[in-house]
DNA sequence: GGTCAATAGTTGACGCGACACGGATACGAG
DNA sequence: CTCGTATCCGTGTCGCGTCAACTATTGACC
Protein backbone atom coordinates (compact mmCIF):
# COMPACT_ATOMS: atom_id res chain seq x y z
CA UNK A 1 0.00 0.00 0.00
CA UNK A 2 3.09 1.93 0.31
CA UNK A 3 4.97 0.96 -2.31
CA UNK A 4 7.48 3.57 -3.49
CA UNK A 5 10.01 2.75 -6.02
CA UNK A 6 13.50 4.69 -5.38
CA UNK A 7 13.55 8.39 -7.00
CA UNK A 8 15.38 11.41 -6.05
CA UNK A 9 13.68 12.62 -2.71
CA UNK A 10 13.17 15.68 -5.07
CA UNK A 11 10.26 13.42 -6.57
CA UNK A 12 9.54 11.82 -3.91
CA UNK A 13 7.85 14.81 -1.55
CA UNK A 14 7.63 17.59 -3.25
CA UNK A 15 4.30 17.86 -5.42
CA UNK A 16 4.22 21.75 -4.34
CA UNK A 17 7.77 23.07 -5.03
CA UNK A 18 11.32 22.10 -6.14
CA UNK A 19 13.74 22.71 -3.42
CA UNK A 20 15.45 26.13 -2.97
CA UNK A 21 19.15 24.64 -3.30
CA UNK A 22 21.01 21.50 -3.42
CA UNK A 23 22.33 21.93 -0.14
CA UNK A 24 18.57 21.72 1.30
CA UNK A 25 18.26 18.83 -0.90
CA UNK A 26 21.11 17.33 0.71
CA UNK A 27 20.14 17.67 3.68
CA UNK A 28 16.80 16.65 3.45
CA UNK A 29 18.05 13.61 1.61
CA UNK A 30 20.38 12.67 4.76
CA UNK A 31 17.42 12.85 7.14
CA UNK A 32 14.86 11.29 5.46
CA UNK A 33 17.52 8.25 4.62
CA UNK A 34 18.70 7.83 8.29
CA UNK A 35 15.24 7.62 9.37
CA UNK A 36 14.77 4.28 6.76
CA UNK A 37 17.81 3.22 8.35
CA UNK A 38 16.44 3.42 11.62
CA UNK A 39 13.01 1.88 10.72
CA UNK A 40 14.69 -0.82 8.99
CA UNK A 41 16.49 -1.47 12.35
CA UNK A 42 13.52 -1.32 14.67
CA UNK A 43 12.00 -3.63 12.49
CA UNK A 44 14.90 -6.14 11.85
CA UNK A 45 15.30 -6.42 15.92
CA UNK A 46 11.50 -6.42 17.10
CA UNK A 47 11.06 -10.13 16.45
CA UNK A 48 13.44 -10.36 19.27
CA UNK A 49 11.52 -8.16 21.57
CA UNK A 50 13.97 -5.40 21.68
CA UNK A 51 14.96 -1.84 20.66
CA UNK A 52 18.00 -1.30 18.56
CA UNK A 53 18.98 1.34 21.19
CA UNK A 54 18.64 -1.40 23.99
CA UNK A 55 20.61 -3.51 21.65
CA UNK A 56 23.13 -0.87 21.44
CA UNK A 57 23.38 -0.38 25.39
CA UNK A 58 23.95 -4.20 25.67
CA UNK A 59 26.62 -4.09 23.02
CA UNK A 60 28.69 -1.71 25.47
CA UNK A 61 27.65 -3.68 28.33
CA UNK A 62 29.40 -6.73 26.98
CA UNK A 63 32.25 -4.37 25.94
CA UNK A 64 32.78 -3.66 29.24
CA UNK A 65 33.30 -7.12 30.75
CA UNK A 66 31.95 -8.07 33.89
CA UNK A 67 33.65 -4.96 35.38
CA UNK A 68 30.61 -2.97 34.56
CA UNK A 69 30.63 0.62 33.07
CA UNK A 70 28.79 3.63 34.88
CA UNK A 71 26.04 4.92 33.94
CA UNK A 72 27.33 8.32 32.31
CA UNK A 73 29.89 6.20 30.46
CA UNK A 74 27.00 4.09 28.79
CA UNK A 75 25.23 7.98 28.16
CA UNK A 76 28.87 9.01 26.88
CA UNK A 77 29.23 5.82 24.34
CA UNK A 78 25.50 6.11 23.07
CA UNK A 79 25.72 10.14 22.87
CA UNK A 80 22.54 10.18 24.77
CA UNK A 81 21.58 12.15 27.87
CA UNK A 82 21.62 10.64 30.89
CA UNK A 83 17.82 10.38 31.99
CA UNK A 84 17.16 8.74 29.09
CA UNK A 85 20.06 5.94 29.88
CA UNK A 86 18.59 5.40 33.40
CA UNK A 87 15.48 4.60 31.97
CA UNK A 88 16.49 2.49 28.90
CA UNK A 89 18.47 0.52 31.84
CA UNK A 90 15.45 0.10 33.87
CA UNK A 91 13.79 -1.86 31.23
CA UNK A 92 16.72 -3.97 30.08
CA UNK A 93 17.23 -4.89 33.42
CA UNK A 94 13.28 -5.93 33.80
CA UNK A 95 13.20 -8.44 31.17
CA UNK A 96 16.47 -9.89 32.84
CA UNK A 97 19.39 -8.83 30.28
CA UNK A 98 21.61 -6.21 33.05
CA UNK A 99 21.96 -5.64 36.20
CA UNK A 100 22.85 -2.76 38.68
CA UNK A 101 25.01 -2.28 41.64
CA UNK A 102 26.49 0.58 43.78
CA UNK A 103 30.23 1.44 44.12
CA UNK A 104 31.44 0.69 47.22
CA UNK A 105 34.30 2.68 47.17
CA UNK A 106 31.95 6.09 45.61
CA UNK A 107 27.96 5.44 46.78
CA UNK A 108 27.41 8.06 43.76
CA UNK A 109 28.18 5.60 41.11
CA UNK A 110 26.28 2.70 39.87
CA UNK A 111 27.99 -0.32 37.94
CA UNK A 112 25.92 -1.82 34.96
CA UNK A 113 26.33 -5.32 33.54
CA UNK A 114 25.68 -7.68 31.42
CA UNK A 115 23.75 -11.17 32.84
CA UNK A 116 24.47 -14.61 30.65
CA UNK A 117 20.73 -13.73 29.85
CA UNK A 118 21.69 -10.91 27.91
CA UNK A 119 24.88 -12.78 26.73
CA UNK A 120 22.89 -15.43 24.83
CA UNK A 121 20.28 -12.93 23.19
CA UNK A 122 23.17 -10.57 21.90
CA UNK A 123 24.76 -14.14 20.78
CA UNK A 124 21.78 -14.62 18.65
CA UNK A 125 21.60 -11.16 17.11
CA UNK A 126 24.34 -10.51 16.09
CA UNK A 127 24.27 -11.98 12.80
CA UNK A 128 21.69 -9.98 11.97
CA UNK A 129 22.69 -6.61 13.10
CA UNK A 130 25.68 -7.24 11.40
CA UNK A 131 23.35 -7.79 8.39
CA UNK A 132 21.79 -4.35 8.88
CA UNK A 133 24.86 -2.28 8.00
CA UNK A 134 25.90 -4.47 5.19
CA UNK A 135 22.57 -4.63 3.36
CA UNK A 136 21.73 -1.47 3.40
CA UNK A 137 25.35 0.09 2.10
CA UNK A 138 26.04 -3.22 0.20
CA UNK A 139 25.65 -0.78 -3.07
CA UNK A 140 27.98 1.72 -2.12
CA UNK A 141 32.14 0.74 -3.42
CA UNK A 142 34.57 1.38 -1.53
CA UNK A 143 35.75 4.76 -2.73
CA UNK A 144 31.98 5.66 -2.39
CA UNK A 145 31.86 4.79 1.41
CA UNK A 146 35.64 7.06 1.87
CA UNK A 147 33.43 9.65 -0.17
CA UNK A 148 30.50 9.85 2.15
CA UNK A 149 32.32 9.15 5.01
CA UNK A 150 34.21 12.62 4.53
CA UNK A 151 31.47 14.56 3.37
CA UNK A 152 29.97 13.39 6.93
CA UNK A 153 33.26 14.23 8.68
CA UNK A 154 33.17 17.57 7.00
CA UNK A 155 29.43 18.17 7.71
CA UNK A 156 30.09 17.28 11.57
CA UNK A 157 32.75 19.80 11.71
CA UNK A 158 31.19 22.49 10.60
CA UNK A 159 28.47 22.20 12.89
CA UNK A 160 30.52 21.77 16.15
CA UNK A 161 32.09 24.74 15.22
CA UNK A 162 28.88 27.00 14.41
CA UNK A 163 27.87 25.53 18.18
CA UNK A 164 30.63 26.80 19.90
CA UNK B 1 36.91 15.02 29.97
CA UNK B 2 34.03 16.31 27.27
CA UNK B 3 35.95 17.76 24.82
CA UNK B 4 35.17 16.86 21.63
CA UNK B 5 37.15 18.44 18.45
CA UNK B 6 35.99 16.85 15.27
CA UNK B 7 37.43 13.61 14.88
CA UNK B 8 36.57 10.78 12.91
CA UNK B 9 33.82 8.64 14.68
CA UNK B 10 35.75 5.48 15.36
CA UNK B 11 37.86 7.84 17.16
CA UNK B 12 34.97 9.59 19.37
CA UNK B 13 33.16 6.57 20.35
CA UNK B 14 35.27 3.41 20.64
CA UNK B 15 37.59 3.31 23.08
CA UNK B 16 37.11 -0.38 23.15
CA UNK B 17 37.18 -1.72 19.88
CA UNK B 18 37.28 -0.40 16.23
CA UNK B 19 35.10 -0.86 13.78
CA UNK B 20 34.57 -4.57 12.36
CA UNK B 21 33.98 -2.93 8.95
CA UNK B 22 33.74 0.40 6.58
CA UNK B 23 30.63 -0.01 6.11
CA UNK B 24 29.56 0.02 9.73
CA UNK B 25 31.45 2.87 10.42
CA UNK B 26 29.46 4.64 7.44
CA UNK B 27 26.18 3.46 8.82
CA UNK B 28 27.14 4.80 12.05
CA UNK B 29 28.78 8.03 11.37
CA UNK B 30 25.70 8.72 9.35
CA UNK B 31 23.23 7.93 12.24
CA UNK B 32 25.39 10.30 14.11
CA UNK B 33 25.62 13.18 11.86
CA UNK B 34 21.79 13.42 11.66
CA UNK B 35 21.37 13.58 14.97
CA UNK B 36 24.19 16.12 15.41
CA UNK B 37 21.60 18.04 13.08
CA UNK B 38 18.58 17.42 14.51
CA UNK B 39 19.93 18.57 17.88
CA UNK B 40 21.27 21.71 15.79
CA UNK B 41 17.58 22.52 14.81
CA UNK B 42 15.83 21.90 17.49
CA UNK B 43 17.96 24.09 19.56
CA UNK B 44 17.80 27.25 16.61
CA UNK B 45 14.22 27.03 16.36
CA UNK B 46 13.62 26.48 20.15
CA UNK B 47 13.54 30.22 21.04
CA UNK B 48 10.34 30.53 18.98
CA UNK B 49 8.61 27.26 20.83
CA UNK B 50 8.65 25.35 17.76
CA UNK B 51 10.28 21.97 17.27
CA UNK B 52 11.44 20.92 13.56
CA UNK B 53 8.68 18.85 12.94
CA UNK B 54 5.92 21.86 13.65
CA UNK B 55 8.36 23.76 11.19
CA UNK B 56 7.68 21.11 8.61
CA UNK B 57 3.99 20.90 9.04
CA UNK B 58 3.73 25.07 9.18
CA UNK B 59 5.57 24.68 5.76
CA UNK B 60 3.74 22.03 4.28
CA UNK B 61 0.18 23.69 5.20
CA UNK B 62 1.87 27.25 3.16
CA UNK B 63 2.77 25.59 0.68
CA UNK B 64 -0.88 23.94 0.21
CA UNK B 65 -2.95 27.61 0.79
CA UNK B 66 -6.19 28.55 1.92
CA UNK B 67 -7.54 25.40 0.89
CA UNK B 68 -5.86 22.68 3.07
CA UNK B 69 -4.46 19.88 3.31
CA UNK B 70 -6.05 16.68 4.35
CA UNK B 71 -4.14 14.85 7.60
CA UNK B 72 -3.07 11.88 5.26
CA UNK B 73 -1.65 14.02 2.75
CA UNK B 74 0.07 15.82 5.61
CA UNK B 75 1.54 12.62 7.15
CA UNK B 76 2.58 11.18 2.95
CA UNK B 77 4.62 14.71 2.79
CA UNK B 78 6.15 14.26 6.48
CA UNK B 79 6.37 10.17 5.65
CA UNK B 80 5.37 9.66 9.15
CA UNK B 81 2.36 7.89 10.26
CA UNK B 82 -0.73 8.99 10.97
CA UNK B 83 -1.37 8.59 14.29
CA UNK B 84 1.55 10.88 15.10
CA UNK B 85 0.25 13.73 12.78
CA UNK B 86 -2.76 13.94 14.47
CA UNK B 87 -1.51 15.13 17.84
CA UNK B 88 1.01 17.05 15.95
CA UNK B 89 -1.79 19.21 14.37
CA UNK B 90 -3.40 18.67 18.02
CA UNK B 91 -0.54 21.06 19.43
CA UNK B 92 -0.35 23.50 16.72
CA UNK B 93 -4.15 24.17 16.33
CA UNK B 94 -3.63 24.63 20.34
CA UNK B 95 -1.49 27.04 19.83
CA UNK B 96 -3.39 29.26 17.56
CA UNK B 97 -0.73 28.30 14.01
CA UNK B 98 -3.65 26.23 12.18
CA UNK B 99 -6.73 25.06 12.45
CA UNK B 100 -9.25 22.25 10.78
CA UNK B 101 -12.59 21.59 9.78
CA UNK B 102 -14.38 18.83 8.06
CA UNK B 103 -14.97 18.48 4.32
CA UNK B 104 -18.44 18.41 3.57
CA UNK B 105 -18.74 16.45 0.72
CA UNK B 106 -16.75 13.64 2.24
CA UNK B 107 -17.02 14.17 6.28
CA UNK B 108 -14.50 11.39 6.66
CA UNK B 109 -11.95 14.07 5.73
CA UNK B 110 -10.59 16.70 7.26
CA UNK B 111 -8.62 19.79 6.24
CA UNK B 112 -5.54 21.79 7.82
CA UNK B 113 -4.88 25.15 7.26
CA UNK B 114 -2.46 27.60 8.56
CA UNK B 115 -3.62 30.83 10.25
CA UNK B 116 -2.58 34.18 9.70
CA UNK B 117 -0.61 33.57 13.25
CA UNK B 118 1.16 30.50 11.92
CA UNK B 119 2.04 33.10 8.18
CA UNK B 120 3.58 35.26 10.91
CA UNK B 121 5.96 32.58 12.84
CA UNK B 122 6.92 31.56 9.84
CA UNK B 123 7.87 34.67 7.90
CA UNK B 124 9.91 34.67 11.08
CA UNK B 125 11.66 31.55 11.40
CA UNK B 126 12.21 31.25 7.11
CA UNK B 127 15.85 32.71 7.05
CA UNK B 128 16.74 30.78 10.47
CA UNK B 129 15.33 28.16 8.57
CA UNK B 130 17.45 28.41 6.18
CA UNK B 131 20.75 29.31 7.65
CA UNK B 132 20.63 26.18 9.45
CA UNK B 133 20.98 23.81 6.30
CA UNK B 134 23.26 26.41 5.14
CA UNK B 135 25.40 26.54 8.14
CA UNK B 136 25.59 22.32 8.30
CA UNK B 137 26.70 21.70 4.48
CA UNK B 138 28.88 24.59 4.08
CA UNK B 139 32.12 22.90 3.99
CA UNK B 140 31.43 20.87 1.03
CA UNK B 141 31.61 21.67 -2.95
CA UNK B 142 29.21 21.16 -5.44
CA UNK B 143 30.91 17.66 -6.73
CA UNK B 144 30.86 16.75 -3.40
CA UNK B 145 27.26 17.08 -2.57
CA UNK B 146 26.52 15.57 -5.57
CA UNK B 147 28.36 12.68 -4.49
CA UNK B 148 26.45 12.54 -0.70
CA UNK B 149 23.09 12.95 -2.49
CA UNK B 150 23.96 9.31 -4.86
CA UNK B 151 25.15 7.61 -2.20
CA UNK B 152 22.45 8.64 -0.24
CA UNK B 153 19.71 7.74 -2.96
CA UNK B 154 21.73 4.14 -3.85
CA UNK B 155 21.40 3.19 0.62
CA UNK B 156 17.43 4.20 0.00
CA UNK B 157 17.24 1.85 -2.86
CA UNK B 158 18.77 -1.11 -1.15
CA UNK B 159 16.86 -0.95 1.81
CA UNK B 160 13.32 -0.58 -0.25
CA UNK B 161 14.33 -2.90 -2.03
CA UNK B 162 15.48 -5.55 0.60
CA UNK B 163 12.47 -4.79 2.42
CA UNK B 164 10.16 -6.11 -0.10
C1' DG C 1 -33.05 -1.11 2.31
C1' DG C 2 -29.32 -3.87 4.77
C1' DT C 3 -24.86 -5.62 5.03
C1' DC C 4 -20.00 -5.35 4.45
C1' DA C 5 -15.62 -3.75 3.14
C1' DA C 6 -12.75 0.23 2.51
C1' DT C 7 -11.29 4.85 3.80
C1' DA C 8 -10.15 9.00 6.93
C1' DG C 9 -9.11 10.08 11.10
C1' DT C 10 -8.67 9.68 16.19
C1' DT C 11 -7.47 7.59 20.72
C1' DG C 12 -4.82 4.64 23.98
C1' DA C 13 -0.68 2.74 25.43
C1' DC C 14 4.26 2.16 25.32
C1' DG C 15 9.11 3.39 24.36
C1' DC C 16 12.48 6.93 23.64
C1' DG C 17 14.98 11.68 23.59
C1' DA C 18 15.42 16.18 25.93
C1' DC C 19 15.25 19.54 29.69
C1' DA C 20 14.84 20.97 34.47
C1' DC C 21 15.12 19.83 38.97
C1' DG C 22 16.13 17.30 43.28
C1' DG C 23 18.61 13.86 46.24
C1' DA C 24 22.59 11.68 47.54
C1' DT C 25 27.36 11.37 47.90
C1' DA C 26 32.26 12.91 47.61
C1' DC C 27 35.66 16.36 48.35
C1' DG C 28 38.01 20.52 49.42
C1' DA C 29 38.04 25.13 52.19
C1' DG C 30 37.62 27.25 56.37
C1' DC D 1 33.58 19.49 61.96
C1' DT D 2 30.77 22.23 58.81
C1' DC D 3 29.88 24.43 54.68
C1' DG D 4 29.85 24.96 49.88
C1' DT D 5 30.50 22.88 45.50
C1' DA D 6 30.99 19.39 42.10
C1' DT D 7 29.62 14.91 40.55
C1' DC D 8 26.57 10.80 39.69
C1' DC D 9 22.26 9.56 39.18
C1' DG D 10 17.18 9.45 39.36
C1' DT D 11 12.37 11.60 38.57
C1' DG D 12 8.75 14.60 36.39
C1' DT D 13 7.26 16.43 32.37
C1' DC D 14 6.87 17.11 27.58
C1' DG D 15 7.22 16.13 22.46
C1' DC D 16 7.16 12.61 19.36
C1' DG D 17 7.12 7.74 16.68
C1' DT D 18 4.65 3.45 16.58
C1' DC D 19 1.26 -0.27 17.01
C1' DA D 20 -3.34 -1.72 17.83
C1' DA D 21 -7.96 -0.73 18.23
C1' DC D 22 -11.77 2.17 17.49
C1' DT D 23 -15.40 5.62 15.31
C1' DA D 24 -17.50 7.73 11.51
C1' DT D 25 -18.43 7.85 6.93
C1' DT D 26 -18.65 6.28 2.16
C1' DG D 27 -19.70 3.22 -1.46
C1' DA D 28 -20.64 -1.27 -3.45
C1' DC D 29 -23.11 -5.35 -3.55
C1' DC D 30 -27.09 -8.40 -2.50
Amino acid sequence: MKAKPSRTIAEEIVQTKPFRSKRQEALVALVRTTDLIRRMSVEAFSPHGITPQQYNVLRILRGAGKGGVPTLTIAERMMERTPGVTRLIDRIAARGWAERRRCDEDRRRVFCTITPAGLKLLKEMDPLADGVDAGALSGLAEDELDGLLGALAEIRRAIQVGMD
